[in-house]
DNA sequence: CTCCTCACTTAGCATTGCTAAGGACGTCAC
DNA sequence: GTGACGTCCTTAGCAATGCTAAGTGAGGAG
C-alpha cells in the first residue's frame, strides 16, 4: 500500500524502528551502529537522513506526544474529564516503551505538527472557559508532572532490600499506602492538579481571590471536585 | 576542620569539584578526563574513590537535594508555607547549576542521609495532619513537578523565531502570560498543587468524598486556599 | 631493611558519534 | 548510446568516551 519513493529508508523509518529497538535495548544501548544493522545498513548511511542523532532522538519524542490519547478532547467532553483521560495516556505512553520518559525529556524540539495539536487543545480549553495563559500554564503544568513521574517511575531500580532499611515514617508510608511511584500515587498527584486547577478557574465564592477569567463565559467549567 | 587522611582526593571531593565544574562545562562536558584533569591528577586516579561514573553523578545529585532551603519545616510554619518555600527553594537550586536537573534525573539512588532527611519532613507532615501516605504522595508529586519543570527549563533553548511562527491560541498565551516555563508558570503550578492538596487533605463538607483522614487530629492543616 | 598497602601512574581497549571520500545506480539531456 | 548528474549507500577512519590492567613510588608496620 505505501507508495514508497525510490530511498529504502526514511527518516520515518528510522524513527519507528528507533522506537522498537528502544523497547529492545533501551536508551543506552541504543546506538547509530546498532539502529543501522536493524535496518540491515552501515552506520553512517543514517547521516543521510538525519543531520545528528539528537534530531532522531527528537523525531523519536515527537512521535511518542502524538500518541493516541492526546489531542483535544471530545466535544462531550468536560476538561476536567479530558484532562485525566489525557494525563493517564501520556503517563502510559511514556511507560509502555522502555525510558520512554527519558527520550521527550532529552528532546529539544517540537515539529510543526505537534505544536499545531497543542494549539488545538489550547483553544479547546479556552472555549470551556479557561483564558489562553491559564490553559497553556495549566497543560503545562500537568505536562511536567507527568515527565517527572515516569521519569522517577522509569529510573527507580526496584533495589530489593531498601524497604528494610527504610526509615519508621516512610516505612508507615510505603505500608499504608503503596511506594511514591506507580498507580495509586499517580492518581493522587492527578487529582491534587485537577481539583486545584477547578479552584485557580472558578475560585470558590468567598475567598476573595482575583481570579483572572473573562466576566461572562462561564462555558462548561464546573468546581466540582471529582468524583472517583 | 576536616581531619584529612593520607589521600589528596576524597569521594566528596570529587563530587564538590564535579559540581563546580558543571556550571562551566555542561553535563556533556563533564567527563571523566575532564574533572580528572581540574583536580591535577590522571583520569583513572577517579577509580579508585568511585566505582562508575553514575557513583559520581549519583553523589552530585545528592548533593543538591541536601540544599539549603530543603528539610523539614520551622516548628511556627504551616505546611503550605512550607512546601511553598521548599519547592521554591528545590527549583532555585536546580535552576542555580547548569544542567542541574538534568544531574538529579538521571540519579540512580539516594544516600540514606538524604532519604532519613525526607523522613523527617514525612513526620512533620504527619504532625501536621497527614496520613503517612497522603504525606509521602503530596511531596513525591511536588518533586515530580518541580524535576519536570526545571528540566522543561533548562532544556529549552530559547529558539529565537520559534514565537514568530506560533500558532493563534498559543500565541495568545504567551503574549498573555508569559511562556510555559518561568517564574509565573511554575508559582501557577504550585499554587494549583498546594491548593489541591487542601482539598485532598480535609475535604470541603457536603462534597461527599471520603476522606482518608485519621479522624481526630486535625493538627494545623487549614483548608483555606493560598492568599498569594 | 623488608614488606605491604594505599593512591596514583602509564598504556591501552572497546565503543561512541560523526566525517571524508568514493562508488553503484537510476534519470535525463543530447 | 553516452556522458553528466543527483541520490543513497559503502569503506575507512578520527577523536573522544568510560573503564581496565598492570606497574610504581611513598610511607607506615614489623
Amino acid at each position: 500500500m505505501p507508495d514508497d519513493k525510490r530511498p529504502g529508508l526514511t527518516k520515518q523509518t528510522l524513527i519507528d524502528t528507533a522506537l522498537r529497538l528502544l523497547d529492545e535495548v533501551g536508551l543506552e544501548g541504543l546506538t547509530v551502529r546498532r539502529l543501522a544493522a536493524e535496518l540491515g545498513v552501515r552506520s553512517p548511511a543514517l547521516y543521510w537522513h538525519i543531520r545528528t542523532k539528537q534530531e532522531l532522538l527528537d523525531g523519536m519524542a515527537d512521535a511518542i506526544c502524538r500518541a493516541p490519547g492526546m489531542g483535544p478532547p471530545r466535544d462531550d467532553e468536560s476538561w476536567q474529564d479530558w484532562l485525566l483521560r489525557r494525563a493517564r495516556a501520556y503517563r502510559a505512553t511514556l511507560l509502555a516503551r522502555r525510558d520512554g520518559a527519558r527520550v521527550v525529556a532529552h528532546a529539544r524540539s517540537l515539529s510543526p505538527e505537534t505544536v499545531a495539536l497543542f494549539d488545538q487543545e489550547l483553544t479547546a480549553m479556552v472555549e470551556r472557559g479557561f483564558t489562553p495563559a491559564l490553559a497553556l500554564h495549566t497543560i503545562a503544568s500537568l505536562t511536567y508532572y507527568v515527565n517527572g513521574f515516569v521519569l522517577q517511575e522509569q529510573a527507580a531500580a526496584p533495589t530489593p532490600g531498601s524497604r528494610e532499611q527504610a526509615p519508621a515514617m516512610l516505612l508507615a508510608a510505603l505500608r499504608e499506602g503503596g511506594g511514591p511511584v506507580g498507580e495509586k500515587a499517580f492518581e493522587h498527584g492527578l487529582r491534587v492538579l485537577i481539583d486545584g486547577t477547578s479552584a485557580a478557574l472558578s475560585p470558590a465564592p468567598g475567598t476573595g481571590r482575583q481570579g483572572n477569567r473573562t466576566p461572562g463565559s462561564t462555558g462548561g467549567a464546573s468546581p466540582r471536585p471529582l468524583t472517583p
